[in-house]
DNA sequence: CGGTTTTGACCAGCGC
DNA sequence: GCGCTGGTCAAAACCG
C-alpha cells in the first residue's frame, strides 16, 4: 500500500448523503471507481445513499455529487445528454420514479447484522441481501457505538498526550462526551441507554469489482485502522475523510467469497466538496456534480485525455462484469428494486451510455450475505 | 516536515 | 460474568 501522504488515490467516496430516502437499500447497477471496476452499488436507500458513479470516462463529478442531494447538474452533461434528474442522486431521492415506487417493494430488512439492536432501530437497515452474496450492509450499529466510547476513552488517554485531528471530524459530536470524561483512562463515560445512544450516520456500500481495495472517489481519506475479519483472509480497512470537520469515514474490505469483490462502505455525509472537485466537477455543469468525480475538476489533476479514454475502456469492461448486488431478503424485491433501478438508467440512457452493465439480478453469487 | 500507514492495544456491546 | 468482535486510538515508521 502505498503509505505516501497525500495520495489520493485512496478515496473514495464521492457521494453525498443527504436525507432520508425510503428505501433501505437498493443495489444499482454497479459503477466502477476510478480504479478498477465496476461493481455493484449497494445502497441504503434509508440513509440516501448514492451509488458511486463510473468515475472516468464519464466526466463528471464524482459519485457523491452524483448523488448530491444539493443538486446542481452534474449528470446531464456527463452522461451524455442525460439530463434529468440533476443527478442520480435525485433519482434515487424520492422522485425516483420507478424505482422508487417499487422501492415499496424493497424491504427493508432489518440487517441482521449482529443483531445489534440497533440495526433495527438505525438505519442500517438493509436490505437484505437477496442474495445471499452480497450485501454489505452496513450496519452497525455497535460500531457507532463502540466508537464512540472508543473515542472518547481514546481522547482521554490522548489528552494528556496530543490529539489528532480526529477531534474535528467528529468531534462536535462527541467532544462533549469526551469532556465530560475527562478522567483516566479507566474512567469510562457515562453508559448511554439504546435510546441515548448516538445515532448512526447513514451509511451506504456498495461492492465493487476491483483488484483495488482503496478507490479513488475524490475525497481524501486516512486510515486509521484495519482489523482482521472474522471468517475472512482479508482484513477491513478503515479510513476517515482528512476534511477538517468531516466525519465521513469509510471501511474498505474484501469479500471473502469473492475476493475480487471489494465491499465498501461510507458512513456519514462530507460537509465539503470533494477536494479533487472543488469547484464541483469538471465536466458536470453547475451546481452539482456529475459522475466521474474521479478526474474532476482541477484540470490540473486530469489525466491526460488519452489515459482517460483507457481509463474509460477499463471501466467498460470491468462494467460488463460488473454485478448488480442485490441485498434484498427477497427475491421479489431486490430484483425488482435493482432491476427498476438499472431499468430506469438504461432508459434513460444512462447506462447505455455509461458501459453495458450486465444486470444480474439478483444476484450474482449466491453466498452468503456477509454482515458488516 | 507534514501527512499517511502500520499495528498493537483498548474498550464497549453483544451473545452465551 | 466471560469471551469474542468491531471500531478506534496513537506511537512509530514511512514517504515525497
Amino acid at each position: 500500500m502505498a503509505r505516501s501522504g497525500g495520495e489520493r488515490a485512496n478515496n473514495s467516496s464521492a457521494f453525498t448523503m443527504s436525507g432520508g430516502g425510503e428505501l433501505d437499500e437498493i443495489m444499482l447497477p454497479g459503477t466502477g471507481f476510478s480504479a478498477a471496476g465496476g461493481g455493484g452499488i449497494y445502497y441504503d436507500m434509508q440513509q440516501m445513499m448514492m451509488p458511486p458513479p463510473p468515475q472516468s470516462g464519464f466526466g463528471g463529478g464524482g459519485f457523491m455529487e452524483l448523488l448530491d442531494a444539493s443538486g446542481g447538474g452534474g449528470c446531464g452533461a456527463d452522461f451524455g445528454g442525460y439530463s434529468a434528474p440533476s443527478s442520480l442522486f435525485d433519482l434515487f431521492q424520492s422522485p425516483f420514479p420507478s424505482a422508487a415506487a417499487n422501492s415499496t417493494t424493497v424491504q427493508q430488512l432489518d440487517l441482521p447484522m449482529s443483531s445489534s439492536p440497533a440495526a433495527a432501530e438505525s438505519s442500517e437497515v438493509v436490505n437484505n441481501p437477496a442474495t445471499p452474496n452480497s450485501s454489505i450492509s452496513s450496519s452497525s450499529n455497535e460500531g457507532g457505538n463502540s466508537k464512540n466510547s472508543s473515542k472518547d476513552r481514546n481522547r482521554l488517554k490522548s489528552e494528556a498526550g496530543g490529539g489528532g485531528d480526529e477531534e474535528d471530524e467528529d468531534g462536535e459530536e462527541e467532544q462533549d462526551q469526551d469532556k465530560n470524561n475527562t478522567g483516566s483512562k479507566k474512567q469510562l463515560k457515562p453508559k448511554k441507554t439504546k435510546a441515548q445512544k448516538k445515532q448512526r450516520e447513514p451509511r451506504f456500500a456498495f461492492m465493487t469489482k476491483s483488484e483495488v481495495d482503496h478507490l479513488d472517489d475524490g475525497y481524501r481519506w486516512r486510515k486509521y485502522g484495519q482489523k482482521a475479519v472474522k471468517n475472512s483472509p482479508y482484513p477491513r480497512s478503515y479510513y476517515r475523510c482528512t476534511s477538517a470537520g468531516c466525519g465521513v469515514k469509510k471501511r474498505v474490505e474484501r469479500s471473502s467469497d469473492d475476493p475480487s469483490v471489494v465491499v465498501t462502505t461510507y458512513e456519514g455525509q462530507h460537509t465539503h466538496p470533494s477536494p479533487i472537485t472543488p469547484r464541483g466537477s469538471l465536466l458536470a455543469g453547475g451546481g452539482g456534480g456529475g459522475i466521474g468525480h474521479l478526474f474532476a475538476a482541477d484540470p490540473s489533476i486530469l489525466p491526460p485525455q488519452h489515459h482517460i479514454h483507457h481509463h474509460f475502456q477499463q471501466q467498460q469492461q470491468l462494467l460488463q462484469n460488473a454485478y448488480v448486488y442485490n441485498s434484498a431478503p427477497s427475491l421479489t424485491t431486490t430484483t425488482t428494486a435493482s432491476t427498476t433501478t438499472a431499468s430506469f438508467l438504461r432508459d434513460n440512457g444512462l447506462l447505455q451510455d455509461m458501459v453495458t452493465c450486465q444486470m444480474m439480478g439478483n444476484v450474482v453469487e449466491p453466498k452468503e450475505e456477509q454482515r458488516f
